[in-house]
DNA sequence: TATGCAACA
DNA sequence: TATAATGTTGCATAG
């Protein structure tokens, strides 16, 4: 038996790693003595965070309380895997720091499913999201094992990540090579995979006594842990990449990329991903630059650079000016570059073994509770086919994507108790428009596109906590026009800013965090107490989003799902029975919110993602 | 690491 | 009283 002790808090902790059969014993009688004490908290440690791909292994199972630690030597095989893969089944408590991950593991590597799993976990990093949302940059504790120890449990707790990287560059490793390439009893490697799991033992009772302090509704953690379930599920079956199409788009993207990189070099911009370059070219060029970032320097974003080139917002021609073609040259690279390396050769490089992309779904990422997806899989280009083609339903299967209508301004109208944006609602039927509905409202029976235009801007401005400038901006109607709209937006639905003044009004008087439909925490930022509209509103959508998920699965369709968007559900389903299902799908996504009805509408596609978007296939 | 940019809801 | 655009992921560049 290897053993290792640290401080915690004071209190001197033990990390034992059994090496012997003997020691083996010593671990199971700990863990029936631990487990009849209370919850177990659990960990894993892989060669990395690929957990599909063909090289990923598990290397060493963690069981731990308040003051011991157990490293169990999976990698070895054998009774180690054995006692492990024992272990785990016989846990009715487990605390981990960020399931999903080890859930994932657990299923791939050691057999144990994310479902036998699920019912028993406590999910420390759900619980601190439930205390304060925020990220660090945004002046919250994150979600980091590292940060919520430091703040609750020791603030001399070791930094177990960076500690690592530091071991791995001394041993000829790197920060990625190292999860794999360590010897498996590194003395360092051991004591941090143990201390990992007394970290979380420790945390989950002092989170426990927040939320409680905090008053958050018992309710709204366990729907967090049900929601975060599903995800993992979606995040289990990934998504069917058409490599015979990524592989030779990747290519040509990037063929692309480098004959207009090689055209804006001719005019002096030897890379088009500075923009220092590229301001400093079209100065010489004569042309005017007026608009600054931030930070002072001359902007050169698309906004900037499509008028320049003569292209509308669509990259139509305006016809307004010669094209520059520096400007032109520049535009077409970046996209070309990103749409390559962000998107199609990304694709390739994140395949697992089966050709599928298993992108991390993190239910409880952004500060409103909004979800988030790696691998750009949120962000494919929806102006154009391309990209969303190399995405495949099953093979016999279409794509369905259902979107919920104008889910935020539904819940605006719902939470802000809306009187004439709900009547709208509620007597629209199914292919309400609810900006054409203001339009009328407003302008009576001689509104025209171009005011439907404009109150949609004043919408989305309420929605967003956006003025009259910006709006002006996004819609490209004169401020004039825009103060007119929406003041005359205001005295339709005065109700708005009404709930606006209300919610910052409890928001400050809970500490500057306003309390969701749910119970959510939602911090508002000091100087920007106005975003509480938007915060409510996009909590809310999330939570219908969420609800809808678990209708889903009581229907029995979870293993449709594929992906989850904000306002929409991406799922592959069998051509022939395409029309049951999305129907079925339909009719989950379909509710109630305070009177304001909630309702989605399916699309079937073809076999590619793409097809929803005007691809053939 | 900070900044700018580009892609989305 | 008037006023404020929200939330992400990911890449390239520059220091």
């Amino acid at each position: 038996m290897i053993e290792l002790r640290h401080d915690v808090a004071g209190d001197l902790v033990t990390v034992h790693v059994p090496e012997t059969t003997e020691d083996l014993a010593e671990f199971w009688k700990w863990l029936y003595r631990a487990r009849e004490r209370g919850p177990v908290a659990i960990d894993t440690e892989t060669t990395g965070l690929d957990v599909f791909s063909p090289v990923f292994r598990l290397r060493t199972v963690q069981f731990g309380d308040a003051s011991d630690a157990w490293v169990i030597l999976y990698e070895r095989g054998g009774y180690h895997a054995s006692y492990a893969r024992d272990a785990l089944i016989r846990l009715r408590g487990i605390l981990i720091h960020n399931a999903s991950f080890d859930w994932l593991v657990l299923g791939q590597s050691a057999g144990i499913s994310l479902e036998d799993l699920a019912p028993w976990t406590t999910d420390t990093r759900i619980l601190a999201a439930l205390c304060d949302p925020r990220q660090p940059q945004e002046g919250g504790t994150g979600t980091a094992l590292k940060p919520l120890s430091a703040k609750w449990v020791d603030p001399a707790a070791p930094d177990t990540q960076g500690g690592l990287t530091k071991v791995f560059n001394s041993l000829g490793f790197t920060k990625e090579t190292g999860w794999a390439g360590i010897p498996l009893t590194n003395p360092t490697f051991l004591l941090y995979a143990g201390l990992d799991v007394v970290l979380t033992a420790r945390l989950a009772p002092m989170l426990r006594r927040e939320l409680a302090r905090l008053d958050v509704r018992p309710e709204l953690v366990t729907y967090e842990h049900e929601i975060a379930r599903l995800c993992a599920v979606m995040q289990r079956t990934g998504l069917l990449v058409d490599q015979d199409y990524a592989a030779p788009l990747a290519r040509r993207l990037a063929e692309e990329a480098e004959k207009h990189g090689a055209i804006a070099a001719r005019y002096g911009v030897t890379s088009v991903g500075s923009p220092a370059q590229v301001a400093e070219a079209l100065a010489a060029m004569g042309e005017p630059l007026t608009d600054r970032t931030n930070a002072g320097a001359l902007k050169v974003d698309k906004h900037v650079l499509l008028p320049l080139a003569d292209l509308d917002r669509d990259w139509q021609r305006i016809g307004a000016r010669t094209p520059n073609p520096l400007a032109y040259a520049v535009l077409r690279a970046k996209r070309a570059a990103k749409w390559g390396g962000t998107y199609a050769e990304r694709f390739m490089t994140k395949l697992s073994a089966a050709g599928r992309l298993h992108a991390t779904i993190s239910p409880l990422a952004a500060r409103t509770g909004r979800m988030s997806v790696t691998d750009g899989l949120h962000q494919l280009p929806s102006s154009d086919h391309v990209i969303r083609r190399a995405i495949l339903a099953e093979p016999g299967h279409v794509m369905v994507s259902t979107d919920f209508q104008a889910v935020e301004m539904r819940v605006l109208a719902a939470l802000a108790k809306v009187r004439r944006m709900t009547e709208g609602f509620v007597n629209g039927g199914d292919e309400f428009d609810i900006h054409a509905y203001t339009a009328k409202l407003i302008k009576g029976g001689k509104a025209t596109p171009r005011d439907r235009k404009v109150f949609k801007g004043a919408g989305f401005g309420k929605v967003y906590g956006g003025g009259i400038q910006t709006i002006a901006r996004q819609t490209g109607a004169t401020e004039a026009e825009i103060a007119q709209a929406v003041a005359a937006y205001d005295r339709a639905f005065p109700e708005i800013k009404r709930a606006s003044s209300r919610w910052q009004r409890q928001a400050y008087q809970n500490g500057m965090v306003f309390i969701s439909a749910t119970g959510r925490r939602l911090p508002l930022d000091r100087d920007r107490s106005y975003a509480v509209v938007n915060y409510a509103c996009q909590s809310a959508a999330r939570d219908v989003l969420g609800q809808a998920m678990l209708n889903i699965e009581a229907a029995g369709l979870l293993e449709y799902c594929r992906l989850p968007i904000h306002d929409e559900l991406l799922a592959s389903v069998p051509k022939r029975e395409a029309a049951d299902i999305a129907r079925e799908i339909e009719r989950c996504m379909t509710m109630d919110l305070y009177g304001v009805p909630i309702v989605a509408h399916a699309e079937i596609g073809g076999r590619s993602w793409g097809s929803l978007y005007g691809a053939d296939y």
